[in-house]
DNA sequence: TCGTATTAGGTGTCTTGACACCTATCAACG
DNA sequence: CGTTGATAGGTGTCAAGACACCTAATACGA
């Protein structure tokens, strides 16, 4: 938070607008909650965006991904999702394919140990979500997930 | 093996809970505004770490901060404030004096550079926050702000 | 006052992320 | 066809992040 502290005292003004103290309420949020979330799944051995790999390849299902398709998916902007896709292909979660088809593609699917690590994770996630926002009433959670929805479609706006 | 794309179809629940989607969209959200105003600051020559801790340097003004107080105000985590700072002081931007009362801490003050360089982005930085959420209104961002306040405050509440 | 715990800061080392650049394949058009 | 541009994927390289561990200074109770 930048914390003008001084100078917020002094002006009675703790950020220079309401659009920053949004979005540092947010990226506070986000952060606070994506470490709570790292920390469970560093007990499994992956980190967040190789978790949101493997759920983004569990919904693909037999048919899989290419490497952009799974770019333009994850949760947070990602350059280098090869070397991700590497790494997680090396703990045998996930196998690549080059498509015979158009062979500039390489499909990447989940394995089946893939597939039961997720399984494994569902409760727990699913747990930690819920106990991490268990405060707010569902209507909240609703008004939540529409600010937040509609808050990154800016350029898609007049 | 459970697919779930098919499933979130045949039930017509693209998530497995509310909780979950709520914290989806505000890491996709914070993430896409984040990118944003990292690819300004780059400009500068700055990342969105760095900018952060000079923006807390100027609330704590002559007074100076310790590494640890630095630390606990970051918007996001960051083990490894040291080399942050290295990094800046580097830079010029940042100026570290060991305490001579308790010999332990290193104050960190922001330099005249520093300052300067606060000021210039000082604009473009509220421009690109105006841009990236003028679509919402006043009230929406009051919304917004108060219930990513509360979402992150979970282990204060019973 | 000595030994131990605590607190502040820093370092070594490995992993990841970032960015520019490279190769292979395909498609479209002359 | 053959050339050209676009698209998919990958690599080299350096900076930044993560994590365990280390040192110095202070606080404090036996």
């Amino acid at each position: 938070m930048p914390n003008d502290l001084l100078r917020d005292i002094q002006q009675s003004k703790p950020f220079s607008s309401l659009e920053e103290e949004a979005f540092l309420n947010l990226a506070r949020t986000a952060s606070a909650l994506g470490d709570g979330l790292e920390l469970l799944l560093k007990e499994f051995g992956i980190s967040a965006a190789q978790y949101n790999v493997l759920r983004i390849l569990r919904g693909a299902g037999q048919a899989g991904l290419c490497r952009n398709e799974i770019r333009d998916r994850l949760v947070a902007r990602m350059p280098d999702v090869t070397r991700l896709l590497d790494r997680l292909e090396s703990l045998g979660l996930v196998r690549r394919m080059r498509d015979t088809e158009d062979r500039r593609q390489v499909g990447t699917f989940l394995t089946i140990a893939g597939d039961k690590l997720l399984t494994t994770l569902d409760e727990p996630i699913t747990n930690a979500h819920r106990k991490q926002l268990r405060h707010l009433t569902a209507d909240e959670l609703r008004t939540l997930i529409a600010l937040t929805t509609r808050a990154r479609l800016t350029h898609l706006e007049p």
